[in-house]
DNA sequence: AACTATGATTGCAAATTATGCAACGATGCT
DNA sequence: AGCATCGTTGCATAATTTGCAATCATAGTT
């Protein structure tokens, strides 16, 4: 489509990795070193990039200006943080904050557990459609038509033994999501680790986002997950309610 | 220099002060509005930028996922300078900050003994995989695959009589130090020479470098190696505080 | 100090790749 | 239904990008 944007966008990707030297680059890529070094200088130009004293290339100022806009953009973040950080103080364990980013499911935002044992993500990954609490949460609000041509066109990647691998299953398992007004990961995604997560909704009642909360089994076993799930909830509402959604089982009136 | 990549940087750019569609990206550009659409669908593929559903272009989860990632490895060196100087100060032994650099453990700093008898070593150089103390704390903390996927594939060449020669050696080596918090390298690289080293954290909670106090075993036995553990843990968790990490261990409320 | 090795840079010719135009398609509004 | 707005595509032109080979810079070595 655009070869040398393309290729640029990836050298970026590589350097996420590390800093390297144009040759390290050049070896990696399938392209000459030539052609790696003038996309360089032209991301340098831009900032994108920037090269210290050994001339190793390392990722610019200019992304970190990009992200941290990018990031304030996203006003459901904003609005969440607070009662994030109250439900983690409470549990003491990981929060993730995930909305869909196009048509995958990126975390936006996330809380570290306190305790020793920690889980592996970060902020801008996505997660696994048929398998992540969160994604569940948010098919679940799609419309039937969208939820069954997702689940149709998924990679049903296998992470566990638990993990749904059919879009009927998948599919039923989004109606009990939606019943329920939450989901569980019980390690779907990761041996070890299983979550429980709840939708965020704004003022038109569409869920805009979901937040999750993630334990190691060695911590929290199913019982005690879903011990989570009241205060969860509590702070899935409390933010949607600051984004003006109006819980239409309170007051029916 | 690289005309379409500048263009597409160009409209990274553009997109930081807000969401915008296709049209006001062109007519704020200077080119045509269909080279800007080829270079978002080229943006778009690699997620530096996504679409919602009124096809507005924004800035997309990439760009938090390459920033976080720069940040965690921003510099470390620089923060941990200062308490290494100290700890240099106070042991009068060579001390080292290595850290992963893509597949290879670097040295990415030293401190150079006091002592009249010295090591060799220089910063930029790679520690072996199987030897090296720094290595051990830095291999401890990767996910359990990642940990076997590499315990695998190194090739293990014998230094010493005391080199971890097999995959599985290594990986029990690793279970200690990850448990008790920092590693000995008992003269397995060098025949003279041994090391204690401990982790750096930063804000994630993750590994992103280790420190190292080596001492040639005329100067120091067993016992007075192990005497530098507790003032070398105090150093990287000092290093570590500074880089926005918090103990989990302590104020556990 | 000269030599060697490693890595970065540039001139140039070939051609692949990007560009702009104009026509087409999709979507939403009156 | 018709109109308007905006996104998308086919194609010919030409301009940008590419890879090679030669040159330059730097650091390490004898």
């Amino acid at each position: 489509m655009s070869q040398s944007l393309l290729r640029a966008l990836d050298l970026l990707g590589e350097l996420a990795a590390g800093p390297a030297s144009l040759d390290e680059l050049a070896s990696r890529a399938t392209v000459h070193k030539t052609t790696v070094m003038r996309l360089l200088h032209s991301l340098e130009e831009k900032r994108f990039v920037v090269r210290d004293a050994q001339q190793r290339y390392r990722l610019g100022p200019k992304l970190f200006e990009l992200s941290s806009l990018a990031l304030e953009q996203r006003d459901v973040r904003a609005a969440a943080r607070p009662h994030l950080a109250k439900l983690n103080e409470l549990t003491g364990h990981t929060i993730h904050l995930a909305a869909f980013e196009g048509s995958d499911v990126t975390y936006i935002d996330k809380l570290e557990s306190r305790q020793p044992v920690r889980m592996y993500s970060r902020i801008g990954l996505t997660a696994a459609l048929n398998a992540a609490a969160v994604s569940k949460v948010l098919l679940a609000d799609l419309p039937p038509a969208r939820r069954e041509a997702i689940a149709a066109s998924i990679d049903y990647r296998k992470f566990t033994e638990r993990t749904i691998m059919t879009p009927d299953a998948l599919l039923a398992e989004l109606d009990r999501v939606a019943a329920q007004g939450w989901a569980i990961d019980d390690s779907e995604h990761e041996e070890f680790v299983h979550c429980v997560a709840a939708p965020i909704r704004d003022a038109s009642g569409h869920v805009v986002a979901a937040a999750s909360c993630s334990v190691p089994m060695v911590l929290l076993d199913h019982e005690g997950l879903l011990a989570l799930v009241p205060p969860l909830t509590a702070c899935t509402e409390a933010i949607s309610q600051d984004l003006g959604w109006i819980n239409p089982e309170r007051n029916p009136s």
